[in-house]
DNA sequence: AAAGCACCCTGTACGC
DNA sequence: TGCGTACAGGGTGCTT
């Protein structure tokens, strides 16, 4: 599932591969792929237009057009954003097509329909409620100290939770507590200075690594780069997905839970729950 | 503020 | 073989 190096990726793939594009055509195939506005509106405000540039937010990609328009794209679960020449074997799950003026076609497919478009002039209007960029230089150690000097649930889900931290998803949560050695249940306000600074490391070594790495593709999930190419980041998973497998650190069994309804994995002897908790 | 749950979807895995 | 059902998961919205 896409989460942000994943996002990071493609986003990257796009903007060398389409600044300059202009948009000729647009063909809607699942109407609730878009959001805002409706498909008809959508469809006629994009002809024509070029892109200027391709950026990031948390887990969602910007197209910036050369007009005030700005087009968002979420991937959720099962979302890609394919770049091909003009045809493809299988266009099953193509719910969106872009037809660039120079032939190629930018196909967003999307098995489970849960991904999203939304084309705006106030992008704010659907990122104004993301918390930090972790990667951002103004994340530090002492400021993420202070957001969970606030905060009273358990960390797990809290750093899912798109408003505290924008970003990470189920994959990178479990790698980034267990580098941090912090167990997921913790109460976040009781993160010890060390394990604040720890888990802060954490977060951001394995999101730069995974980026490095072109992201994770799982044996059985959708992401792809921009160009179909997998990302390399699976075999660099320490604790996700690895139920009963060896903890690289210390070769304990690794554990699966469930903590708020989502799987989480973790390592029983290197992150301790201590006994208060 | 935090937690639980239903919902949106479909492919896959599983039990019978 | 073939059916039915549970499950996976990011985000939203509602309820407790």
């Amino acid at each position: 599932m896409p989460e942000l190096p994943e996002v990071e990726t493609v986003a990257r793939g796009l903007r060398a591969a389409l600044v300059g594009c202009s948009i000729a055509g647009v063909e809607i195939r699942w109407k609730r792929s878009i959001t805002t506005p409706d498909p008809t509106a959508f469809a006629r405000r994009l002809e024509g237009q070029t892109v200027a540039d391709v950026g990031r937010r948390g887990k969602w990609i910007a197209i910036v057009l050369d007009s005030s328009d700005t087009l968002l794209v979420h991937l959720r679960m099962t979302g890609q954003l394919l770049l091909d020449s003009g045809a493809c074997p299988d266009e099953r799950y193509t719910r969106v097509l872009f037809l660039l003026d120079d032939g190629r076609r930018l196909r967003f497919s999307d098995v489970r329909k849960f991904g999203r478009i939304v084309l705006t002039t106030n992008p704010d209007d659907v990122l104004g409620d993301l918390g930090p960029e972790p990667l951002a230089d103004d994340f530090t150690a002492a400021r993420f100290g202070e957001l969970l000097a606030q905060r009273w649930g358990r960390i797990k889900p809290l750093l899912l939770d798109q408003r505290f931290l924008a970003g990470l998803g189920n994959i990178y949560a479990s790698e980034a507590l267990w580098r941090a050695s912090v167990h997921p249940l913790r109460q976040a306000n009781s993160l010890a200075p060390d394990e604040v600074q720890r888990l802060h490391e954490g977060i951001r070594s394995v999101l730069r690594a995974a980026i490095a790495a072109g992201g994770t593709t799982l044996e059985d999930a959708a992401y792809q780069q921009a160009d179909g190419q997998p990302g390399e980041f699976s075999r660099q998973l320490a604790v996700y997905g690895r139920e009963g497998e060896a903890c690289p650190c210390c070769g304990a069994a690794i554990e699966r839970v469930k903590v708020g309804q989502r799987s989480t994995y973790l390592c029983p002897r290197c992150q301790l729950l201590p006994e208060e908790e």
